[in-house]
DNA sequence: AAATTCATGTAAAGAGTTACATGATTTC
DNA sequence: GAAATCATGTAACTCTTTACATGAATTT
């Protein structure tokens, strides 16, 4: 009978999502937060602790308090069953068009108002920046690709080892993109 | 004298960047904010109109009243010279790390959480999504690729050009992406 | 006559960042 | 002893979305 009728925001689902392959004090949330989940969702501690409370309201996580530093008790955050099929059950739901905000495109997009030099610096510094996102990303794929567990789907490292992977196609393809402008814009530099 | 010191939010620059190509209403601009820049920003009118006033009041753009439907007097916006300047000096500034927002790879880092026929079919619901934007991209660059202006760096065709080319090739890259987690779910289902 | 489009605003609420606040434990 | 880390919160502000509000011109 459990209606779970709880409307969740999708910071709550980057939370859960968290919860869910290992228990977490909100302060762990936060460092988590960055690291591999970081590439594709960020949330400072400030709208981290807020969204704790209103995930243990609705029953979809429960705490237990723990020793800990700090003037205030230390909880320890894990999932509830309704906390996972909730998860589960957004993850397969239905796909609404998201608003893009991409500020790179929205630079390039207002490029001809610049001299070329400055253009093609631009580019370059775009490129180093897609490279050294995409070394970061090559590290940790390195890390977990060989480890069993990243070839069954049902494993935590499989979803992680997918998600990365589509990160390294994505920062190789900006790569490629980086260098076709430069050559565009080098083409127009000398006609033929 | 003019210092320049306005500092402009990056709805500001998208706005500047969509007048610097041609004068408009708020309500083009609105509209306009669909179209083909909608693909990497968007804003509705409710924010569009303040920040037209905001422009306005820092000098870096300027307006005209015209004849129009409605209540209130219609205004055509254009950029001006310090306006122009502004945009110029947005474009080829310092690069920010921008903290990323992906619903997309948010729900596919979860996706260990759910049965391996419903991974499939979303993950098919992700390729089919990327296909029609695709599709969308491609009609789009073959109606101003053979223009005079886009090899012309300095013509905003040609930004409009790049910026659909690396579109273009991000949606390829995301559908094999699609098409090899498929097949790497499908891999585990059988395995040998 | 009704519905849609043109046209510009404001209000309220949610999402996100920055700054303020506290205090214990651990490392230098 | 000072600095960093662990730990949790609130307040103020900005950005974004949704909803409210008005009214003329055009299309069905």
């Amino acid at each position: 009978m459990s209606d779970s009728g709880a409307t969740t925001s999708n910071l709550g689902f980057a939370i859960l999502g968290l919860l869910a392959r290992r228990a977490s004090t909100g302060y762990e949330v936060a460092q988590r937060m960055r690291q591999p989940i970081g590439y594709f969702w960020t949330a400072r501690h400030s709208q981290i602790y807020p969204e704790l409370n209103r995930l243990d309201a609705a029953g979809l996580v429960e705490h237990e308090v723990i020793d800990g530093a700090g003037p205030r008790p230390t909880k320890r955050y894990r999932t509830t069953r309704a906390g996972q099929d909730a998860l589960a059950a957004w993850v397969v739901g239905e796909l609404e068009p998201q608003p893009v905000r991409d500020l790179e495109v929205l630079r390039l997009w207002s490029l001809w108002t610049v001299e070329p030099d400055a253009a093609d610096d631009l580019v370059g510094r775009l490129e180093a920046a897609h490279r050294s996102v995409l070394d970061r990303y090559l590290d940790e794929l390195a890390e977990i690709a060989e480890e069993p567990g990243a070839r069954d789907p049902s494993n935590p490292l499989f979803a992680s080892r997918i998600t990365l992977e589509g990160g390294i196609r994505s920062r190789r393809t900006s790569l490629e993109w980086c260098a076709w402008m430069r050559a565009e814009l080098a083409a127009a530099g000398r006609p033929g």
